[in-house]
DNA sequence: CGTATAATTAGACACTTGACTAATTATCTA
DNA sequence: TAGATAATTAGTCAAGTGTCTAATTATACG
């Protein structure tokens, strides 16, 4: 569980889910959206997946992440967006 | 912002919050439930000061912290009791 | 005032984290 | 099979985190 705050922890990360959270996207895709390099954002991902917020499927040459939409990531969905609202988030 | 996840990252400092949420209590009695030295115990309640999670006053030689019950502290929580239910934390 | 108690601040140190470049794996297509 | 593309793994490094002991600050009380 510890994993879950740790990967919830880093703003790169908390956007990634933001950015999950409008659907599923490639790794490419997602990296596009930053400033940090593909090997980068592989390990953010991995955080992510190893915290099970985020489930991966290989569709051909591509990566799909998309998030774990239990009712607990549903609710950290929420969370983000409430802190997202509050003031400046990231 | 990152303030708060970054507080909420550290299982101590979880613990810390789920004790205060049973009422507020000096730094020297959170001490004693944790196996770690006061400097230390220190350390975290201001980082969890600077996350505005908890809030501290000075009573003589003691310092009560307590949390910060806006409503967002209030569904922090909650998250944090939904994931002690939810299986093993800290 | 002088000593004891509660808590913090200062400084050091090992471990972790997030970033990078280089190399590797997996897949597609000509 | 060879070459191109997507993504990850490996290895390195600076910065950050959590811990400790020692020293300091603040309050209480005899």
């Amino acid at each position: 569980m510890d994993g879950v705050f740790k990967a919830l922890a880093d703003p790169t990360r908390r956007s990634i889910l933001r950015l999950l959270n409008g659907g599923e996207m490639t790794a490419g895709q997602l990296s596009e959206r930053f400033q940090i390099s593909a090997p980068s954002m592989s390990h953010h991902f991995n955080v992510l997946k190893q915290a099970d917020l985020v489930v991966a499927r290989r569709d051909g040459q591509q990566i799909y992440y998309s998030l774990n939409t239990t009712v607990f990531q549903e609710m950290v969905t929420v969370i983000l967006d409430l802190l997202k609202a509050e003031g400046n988030n990231e």
